[in-house]
DNA sequence: GATGAATGAGGCTTCATTCAT
DNA sequence: CATGAATGAAGCCTCATTCAT
């Protein structure tokens, strides 16, 4: 009498979930928020719209869920390359930077949800963004913290709002440029990371 | 009796259409270009839907008049703002950023509009919205270009663009908090200040 | 400069409305609340989606639109047929329970809509049926009042349901069966009306 | 192994189909047909979609056994009522009201479903649950027919139903009343059988 | 027998835009 | 020029029912 929920129907549901979410990041990504349609992302995800609603309970369910999935993987190519940088937390910010800005060169459509495509909705979703934005602003500002004695003093919170607004305008301006006439990705890198650096006050040596 | 088009006539509908671009500006600016429709611009403008479309092409169009006409009201504050700053280049980007600050604190509306809602929108409004930020970014640039030798050498046009990013995210991060947690105005503007001049390696003494 | 709302718009405003409540009486009458669809009335009233909520607010609307005419259709006849009854006031309910049986008879959607059709719904329109319903049963319990003295004591209230409930319930089982089973119409009312004036304990020459 | 049907088998398929039966009920009685779902029911009931369809073919199926149950139910309470009453058929008919109209307050969602929510349905539906009332009619008529020679003449047909129309509707309004508004019960049934005990024409020494 | 994930038809409703007056 | 009634495409979502496990 082993009609239960077998592991193998579990992981299905996993995979189906999974499925409808990175199509609805794509779809996001690419048309933003009201232009994608439910009716679309379950076409393009070999799905049915039922089964949408078996796995969320609105489009702007899913919204959060794309939003909550690209704060982790930002979070996590952040901390890779914090962790790949070593001690000096001067050198991990530097890192960050570096970082942040090869992910979201490298993936321009999860760049611009966050960006671009997730502003001027519903209060839940705003509030959805902010939290994740706002967990990668808190890590600036603890780092900026254990740096106040090696830097001049500055208003902590404002100044990391500055630094993520700096690394996203500048790359999001970027990704709007037609790919022959762009920079290449790497002296984009630098050049945020220097403007950044320097809008800390981080001493000159660092600037490379 | 021949009608012809009088002076007051011309005046008369352009006092009209201005009526429906402010009505226009206060409701795309408090709910976002989806959540604002047409009936209610006109109800709220004391028009008629017929009127409407005898002004604007379609809704698309006015939202494209309203970024203009918010480009030409942030350019003439930079401009007054940069006018009293005296002669000096760094003195005056330092007034610009202050001047900009000022007047996206004062109309929070205006700065939603341009900042977050008008993102996610159709090619053609991405577009406006990216000619009018880009014309104050040419604005930037042209100063740190006539700065070059007084200044380390940087990416000029990526500069810029973080440039405004920092200002643009400092700004909304503080719209979107509750009034009474807020940092006051002005140490709001002299921390973006503070960030931005550092960051394009401006001399310590202009840090005031 | 007259390009007001004319006398003949909203002539045909209220036309057109009242094509969409005809309508709407014939098919939840036929069909009942739910098997009634929106596109359904506007296509048989020559009408389009658009227009129908230009008219009612959503579906309950025009229901509620829907009970409210009905009645009044109902009350119209009722005090018709109390005002020809003369002075007397058991003369006037004998008049008025064959005066509603025949409009019943004569207008079995109606009927069918306010008896079968409007039960089960949503809290609203359960409580704007009772309403309508309420409004006749107080012309009977004011009727009871009047005749206390020549009335044995009995629980007004709960009597003047049983007397409606009577009648509608007489009149559904009556309509329910094929035509020409049916009793003529005539003895049918004459038969609600005999168990009902004997019910409310009239004495024995009103019942003919 | 040779599977057979065992008895215990059969009898806990008995209770499972009982136990969908019951918490249909509940629910129908409760939100109605339309405002109960499939899903639902078995959730309550502890059972599963699958299940369901394995003991009735579809929802109109499980609504018809609610009401087949309901009817038997009543039969029962009715049947018990008069056959406690002696064998006077006046007696009877007095104490199948009572009988009647105290199961019905006692079982307000039973009442619903076959008074209220069980309207307005598919032709089948409706059928059935004509089929139900129908059959308790015709025991009215019955008792009406054997006591022709003790009562004026009247159209027995139409008189059962009024009977039962007084009946229902009578406790209907005292069921959607708010219960600290009601009378009580006891009153309610003393009042609806003095109103059918008079409008058949029984004897004045029978009415208490 | 038992389970519950999957399906999709179809309902309600919104709103930009047109056009007769 | 001015008005606002009329239109209908298109979106979101529910839920009865099927079927592979």
């Amino acid at each position: 009498m082993v009609y239960r929920t077998t592991p193998k129907m579990i992981q299905r549901k996993q995979a189906r979930r999974e499925k409808l979410l990175d199509t609805a990041i794509r779809l996001f990504g690419r048309q933003g928020y009201h232009a994608t349609t439910v009716p679309a992302i379950v076409a393009r995800a070999g799905s049915s719209i039922g089964s949408f609603y078996l796995y969320f309970r609105n489009k702007e369910d899913i919204f959060e869920a794309v939003l909550e999935t690209l704060g982790e993987r930002i979070a996590a190519a952040l901390n890779e390359a914090i962790r790949a940088a070593g001690p000096d937390v001067l050198a991990q910010m530097k890192a960050a930077i570096r970082g942040l800005v090869q992910f979201l060169v490298e993936h321009p459509r999860e760049a611009r949800i966050l960006i671009v495509e997730s502003s001027g909705l519903s209060k839940r979703l705003e509030t959805a963004r902010r939290r994740v934005i706002a967990s990668h602003t808190r890590s600036v500002e603890l780092a900026l913290g254990a740096l106040a004695d090696r830097l001049p003093p500055m208003e902590i919170s404002v100044v990391a709002n500055c630094w993520f607004g700096a690394v996203y305008e500048g790359i999001f301006q970027w990704l709007v440029q037609p790919p022959r006439k762009r920079l290449p990705a790497e002296r984009l890198a630098n050049a945020v990371a220097c403007f950044n650096l320097r809008g800390i006050g981080a001493p000159a040596h660092m600037l490379e």
